[in-house]
DNA sequence: GTTAGCAGTCTGCGAAAGTGAGTGCCAAGA
DNA sequence: TCTTGGCACTCACTTTCGCAGACTGCTAAC
């Protein structure tokens, strides 16, 4: 449940924050995060239990300020966190969270209700967590080469014309025309769909290639007519380019509520990034490391243009023990980092579970 | 390509407008379509050939408001275009447009490079639809009742688990599982499956119930485990509730184009409507004519709160004969109407014939 | 029926002035 | 050495005011 730091390497500046320190990072930081302006000294020693007086913890945000963990947007107003100070915060300081188990159970429940259609199951989690979130939620969906190859049916449709149906383990069905340069006995079908889903049956789609049907049609007929051998591969193998991954998104009319996005040109940049996908998709792999807890990139660590004020949660979802793609929330860098944290965590933990629930055997 | 007239009535204030006052109109609406600014009498002599001083223009234009086409949005600015003006406009003066042979082009090639996979050509029309009018795109997706069956195929998973696959003609293959209460022998499934497909297929989904099922098995088999049939009915049939078919959307982020939507009030009751779906859905439907003409509704014939700032263009879209779903687009009532018409016209026919042709036989 | 001219109305913009939140620093106190 | 009250200063934000500009409606003359 711990984040991940990414970008950049911790620059250790002077010692270590000491306790005061850091208890008034994080109260900047959690005021900050709660109202969406800069935090002041009085409002720190009114609104928290510091025993000191507010001239003390001017000094004290001074030291802090010094240090990098947070700056003022100008002469005369308070102060905000800094990337710096977020990150501490997400790393050192932050109590961890969890939902409530009225926010668990309908978690589950959402799932419960989900059906078995990867592509249903996967649009349902984005508005889940676009709604959870409040926040833009952006779904990584699986890619066709981490599922395995379950079944297969020939079907004789016209004189040179063949459908050819695809059942993944994922229970994904999915249908290629194929049109041999010569006609196939129908029968000829049949022999040929019991032969490719015995010997195919559980191989990852992408290792499908020509040699593979090939091979897997040799013994019940030596010499079948390549343009189909090369139909069923590609049929098979087939698969979208990695940037041309499907995207999902939802929620994106949260990004209104929130103070920082009034501004147009901010709501522009993000939603032109939704638009473009391509580098939102790098992005989100980027973020991604080994193991199940989610990851958090913090303004200019995203390093893109237009996105210092935004931040990034992702968190991987599986099949089994097979990753199969990202969920993510995609907000203004001052977001709630432990409940989101906390949220994606749960969401994929359902996900996973569901999705290893519906699996084909 | 004329467009419907819906809601309301035309209300015949007085008589036809003559020559000049509709060409007033007509320019009023044009430049006001042309530059989002209250349009004023002076514009009009130094940028139109009218023959008159703007004095008569004046006079013209206090008429026009009079009755109704027209309205000023605080006394010393120029005029706008009522509901009743654009619904003028749209209905009898506005010159008849086209899409450039680039731009037909386009269209064409875009659907060429589109594949079979009904989902996928959805969401490229949704896509090019957007990126085309610079406007909201909205697609409503074709309705499993409207699909013919096509072919099933019954597989045994395990002992009391068999995975049905469903080929409609549109292309569509989906997965239901069954689970029978007590074991099928798999040289059954296959017998169930021919049987079926033999004298099922062609039929729409929604008559295929129980009751059509047992019949079809009957002569093969007259006593089917009713779990079996049960199951299998309720894959073919199943249906979702209508309002809950499939909308797509794309391009929202051109909205932040239109000054109207600097307001961010408007951008939010845009983006509600989105998100609610249902009553867009409705609205949508409730466009919709006989005919493959576009529909327009204007403002406040949409009888929606907060959208009196905008207009639809709605647009059916078939596969074969059969009507599928609705393309529209969704945008400020200051829209070219011509060109908007003349976009989903050239869109809606290229999906329809794309549609027809990847249909299966 | 058309036109020039003029008074009147309203918006939008920019300057000026006032308000208030919040800081930095200093000198005294613990 | 750390803490604190006090004070001067800074800067954004808001309000007010006045003015320029865009348009209209009306009237009287053509």
């Amino acid at each position: 449940m711990s984040a991940k730091r990414i970008v950049p390497e911790p620059q250790p500046r002077g010692p270590e924050l000491d306790k005061r320190k850091a208890y008034i990072l994080t109260t900047v930081v959690y005021e900050y995060i709660a109202t969406a302006e800069p935090v002041g000294s009085a409002t720190l020693t009114h609104k928290y239990n510091l025993g000191v007086s507010s001239a003390t913890i001017r000094n004290e945000m001074a030291e802090l300020e010094a240090r990098g963990y947070l700056v003022q947007p100008h002469t005369s107003a308070g102060r905000i966190p800094s990337d710096t100070g977020y990150r501490t915060y997400v790393d050192r300081l932050m109590p961890p969270e969890t939902l409530t188990p009225e926010e668990n159970e309908h978690v589950r429940v959402e799932f419960a209700k989900a059906g078995r259609a990867l592509d249903e199951i996967i649009e349902q989690t984005t508005k889940l967590l676009a709604q959870l979130s409040q926040n833009l939620a952006v779904v990584v969906a699986p890619s066709r080469d981490t599922q395995t190859f379950r079944h297969l049916q020939l079907i004789w449709l016209a004189e040179r014309s063949i459908l050819m149906v695809v059942v993944t383990t994922a229970g994904v069905a999915e249908q290629h025309v194929i049109e041999p340069e010569t006609s196939v006995d129908p029968d000829d079908l049949t022999r040929y769909s019991n032969a490719l889903n015995k010997r195919l049956s559980g191989k990852l789609l992408p290792e499908l290639d020509y040699e593979a049907v090939e091979a897997a049609l040799f013994d019940i007929r030596p010499h079948v007519q390549p343009s189909v051998i090369d139909g069923v591969a590609r049929g098979l193998a087939a698969t979208r380019r990695p940037e041309e991954r499907r995207i999902l998104f939802g929620g994106a009319h949260h990004l209104l509520d929130q103070p920082e996005f009034r501004d147009l040109k901010k709501l522009r940049s993000i939603l032109d990034l939704v638009e473009e996908q391509r580098t939102l998709y790098q992005v989100i792999l980027d973020s991604i490391e080994k193991g199940d807890a989610p990851t958090v990139r913090i303004g200019g660590e995203l390093e893109l243009d237009d996105m210092s004020e935004c931040s990034l949660v992702t968190i991987p979802y599986r099949m089994g023990d097979r990753s199969m793609g990202v969920l993510a929330v995609l907000g203004a860098r001052r977001m709630p980092y432990g409940r989101m944290m906390a949220l994606v965590s749960a969401t994929a933990g359902n996900l996973s579970q569901h999705l290893t629930d519906v699996a084909l055997p």
